[in-house]
DNA sequence: AAGCTTGCTTGACATGTCTA
DNA sequence: TAGACATGTCAAGCAAGCTT
């Protein structure tokens, strides 16, 4: 018997209870400590027992498990997790799952017979809600059924007529009388609002109505199938590494934020290798959508586009991504909802200025980056009254090196650059701007399928392979069509990232994603 | 802060297959 | 033909991570 920690058993057979040793006792203690308060003190060690008798029994049921479905490799590498939880019931049966892998009840009955106990528990996996320093998915929440010894008699010396009673019938009893796991369907006000709506490419005209359209969403989608992307070498990248970008990347540490499903298949995760695998081939064609908002009026707002390939990416991804093995560069909208909202609401004013620089406020000690982060929720808040009382709420007043008065931020930023009043606290202008920000970015992708340049779409960035032609025809495309909608040459931020991390140095594998 | 995504899990329900 | 149950599908919920 092996227990590497908490949460990983790897191999655990005992042909008595005999067998049981401090070790695993103290790890059914920990574990099921939840489930040991309820039971009075002096049975539990006996219901430890029958808990260790229970899951080994069905441990070695799993190991026989055929490799198709995928319960050996589960065992043998290690990924078998003590829990087991009932899933599925289905009409009068229950299925259930330990590791991710689903086995049926007529698993558990043969645990049962060879355990020769009088009642069966089945630890049934719960979750801690609102506790954010134990996750769910770690710490377990027990509760038990219990199956009648002579009930399961009945049913497996076959001399029972389940057929004549079968209101009566072991599955019967297991749905109604036994099974305390009932299942519970999720109330009406806690389901998902369906406010959102998400709908194949579709464009706005004047009056608002929504239409779809089916030309634009095949075009794109035969566009961007035809895409290959991986990711570099990281031994490639490093090797002409800037100081610079080096020196962001150890303090950013963005290198340690990967995906968790990809970090695990690192670990040597094969289940996580799968579903990468399983991913791969659902992923075509790109689920390519635009997703609004539907008023209470009826109308829509909102619309990005969401679902290229380039969206499920991490940080640390995109650094290396390569569109046809090649490297990329990122071409996106300098401080896009200012400037947008600058170009169309300020004729005057200079659309290529820092939108969140503001000198005077140095004074009070804020900086550019804290002007970025409260520009969110100043234009979402309902009303800056709203928005005051919330900066007060998150204790923002810490920043400040001195005293000073919420409104007197506001006044300044709207003395500075008077059309931030026209965003500020204005969930509705904020949307709306959005929207012009999707559909500017969607009018580019049209002029840029027809140059036929392969690119990806994120946000308000066009990601394209670097190179000198492509980035000025793409750049041209941005600025003609911002002059055709705002009169105004947009001002974008080329980026090309150079990853290092000593982490990554050693790998010397390409890490290929074929979408 | 808020809005989106993701992976992962569970719950509810639908469909398929075997057998008596 | 109905019971038993294996298998399939879809959606909700949650934590975490990304963007602006």
């Amino acid at each position: 018997m092996y227990i590497y920690d908490d949460r990983k058993i790897c191999y655990c057979h005992f042909n008595n209870i005999e067998q049981v040793d401090e070790l695993l006792l103290g790890f059914v203690k920990k574990q099921f400590a939840g489930y040991l308060k309820k039971v009075s003190s002096r049975y539990q060690d006996k219901h430890c027992a029958a808990i260790i008798f229970v899951l080994c029994n069905l441990w070695e049921e799993l190991a026989h498990i055929p490799a198709e479905y995928g319960g050996y490799d589960f065992w043998e590498e290690g990924e078998l997790s003590p829990f087991i939880a009932p899933t599925r019931t289905t009409q009068g049966g229950c299925t259930f799952s330990c590791a991710g892998v689903a086995f049926s009840s007529a698993v558990l009955w043969k645990a049962l017979e060879k355990s020769a106990l009088s009642n069966l528990y089945v630890i049934h996996r719960g979750r801690f809600q609102n506790n954010k320093r134990s996750p769910s998915r770690i710490i377990p929440r027990w509760t038990s059924i219990k199956v009648l010894k002579d009930e399961y008699e009945r049913y497996s010396n076959k001399s029972y007529n389940y057929k004549s009673s079968s209101s009566s019938s072991l599955t019967k009893i297991l749905s109604t009388e036994l099974i305390e796991i009932k299942q519970r369907r999720v109330p009406e006000d806690r389901r998902r609002k369906g406010t959102l709506i998400s709908l194949p490419i579709a464009e706005f005209l004047d009056n608002d109505v929504v239409t779809s359209s089916a030309a634009f969403l095949e075009q794109l989608r035969t566009y961007t199938r035809s895409i290959s992307i991986s990711l570099a070498k990281l031994s490639d990248v490093t090797s002409n590494r800037s100081s610079e970008a080096e020196l962001e990347f150890s303090n950013s540490e963005m290198g340690k934020k990967v995906a968790p499903c990809f970090h695990s298949f690192v670990m040597g995760n094969e289940i996580s290798k799968r579903n990468i695998e399983l991913r791969k081939f659902e992923r075509q064609p790109f689920p390519l959508k635009r997703v609004f908002h539907l008023q209470e009026n009826g109308s829509f707002s909102w619309g990005r586009l969401y679902g290229f390939p380039s969206d499920s990416l991490t940080r640390w991804q995109k650094l290396l991504l390569q569109i046809d093995g090649k490297p990329t560069v990122q071409i996106d909208i300098k401080s896009c909802i200012p400037q947008i909202a600058c170009m169309k609401f300020s004729l005057d004013e200079d659309n290529t200025q820092d939108f969140y620089s503001f000198p005077s406020l140095m004074k009070y000690g804020i900086d550019r980056d804290y002007i970025k982060s409260i520009f969110m929720s100043l234009c979402n808040s309902k009303s800056i009254k709203k928005w005051i009382a919330n900066q007060k709420f998150y204790n923002r007043e810490n920043k400040f090196l001195s005293p000073c008065n919420y409104s007197d931020i506001i006044n300044e930023i709207i003395t500075n650059k008077p059309f931030f009043k026209n965003i500020i606290a204005n969930p509705e202008m904020y949307k709306m701007l959005i929207k012009e920000e999707s559909d500017f970015m969607i009018s580019c992708m049209k002029s840029i399928m027809d140059y036929n340049i392969k690119f990806l779409y994120n946000y308000d960035c066009f990601i394209i392979q670097d190179d000198e032609d492509q980035i000025n025809s793409v750049l041209e495309i941005m600025r003609n069509q911002s002059f055709y909608k705002w009169g105004k040459y947009i001002n974008v931020d080329i980026d090309r990232y150079f990853l290092t991390h000593e982490d990554y140095i050693n790998d010397d594998e390409a890490l290929v994603m074929n979408f």
